[in-house]
DNA sequence: GATGAAAGCTTTCCGTG
DNA sequence: CACGGAAAGCTTTCATC
């Protein structure tokens, strides 16, 4: 589904404050509340919004370890595999199948290095994975909620 | 700062939907709808909550490459410099200093590949920057919104 | 897509444990 | 200090144009 320039305006409203009122986003796009709900509604329907959420500060929910895991894996590793292995961690909060050397990136959140060494564990111990090789976060720089429409 | 239980339920409420009424949410973890504004409340005062946000289909919104750019810089590059040039990237979303061989990663949403290109050329043609390897994101095996505490 | 009315939510204030 | 109840003011929602 392609969104129009409406949608796009009211989905960059929302991604800047979710909890903003149909009437206040319709203000900034010219539009009644009850034709931006129409809209919302709608694009919920059809997937292009998949749900609201909360940003949190990761440390001040005790998340002060973050890494990315790259795996490689067993050969005829399925993708489903790997996300029935992954989706089981809380610790982590993405994963794709990448290009490159390794088959899958993993983005992880540990409460300490501890536990991030018990989560590398965990995934270096999963029966489809043959090594992995980790890079730990040292500072944030930046992370955007995406909110617009690509150049 | 250090979130009681409480606190934990509320932002785990908000992480599945970020519109849930005050109501909605106290009655889950057994407080009035005041209770749980007032908690909020403080939760963003503190900065423990940074936001609300919608969760948009990447796809929808015309990003259909995705990919992590790692950056080798030169000596002496410090985050600030690295921060005000990819910041000004709307296709780049996130971006970290890392341990390992590249000094920085940053995850790229792009319209096409050929977007994804330029985006690199832009990164690339950087002065700070020595040079790039990327990694192209095959398929998103999950993409959780973190809403709870470590373990 | 807009409007208007009914139902429901948010927000504030105040009293209580 | 934090919670719950109640009231005023908005927001959401639905029917109608």
């Amino acid at each position: 589904m392609r969104l129009n320039d409406l949608d796009e305006r009211i989905v960059h409203a929302l991604a800047e404050d979710a909890r903003r009122t149909y009437a206040d986003i319709g203000s900034r796009v010219g539009l009644s509340a009850p034709a931006v709900k129409r809209r919302v509604d709608r694009l919920r329907a059809t997937g292009a919004i998949t749900g609201f959420t909360v940003r949190v500060d990761p440390a001040a929910l005790g998340w002060n370890t973050e890494g990315f895991i790259e795996i490689y894996c067993g050969r005829n590793t399925s993708p489903e595999v790997i996300h029935r292995s992954l989706d089981r961690m809380p610790e982590v909060v993405a994963a794709s199948t990448v290009t490159g050397e390794a088959d899958a990136i993993a983005q992880v959140f540990a409460a300490d290095m501890r536990h991030f060494e018990q989560v590398l564990e965990r995934i270096a111990g999963e029966p489809y994975v043959e090594r992995t090789k980790s890079v730990l976060v040292l500072s944030p720089l930046l992370r955007r909620h995406s909110s617009g429409a690509p150049g």
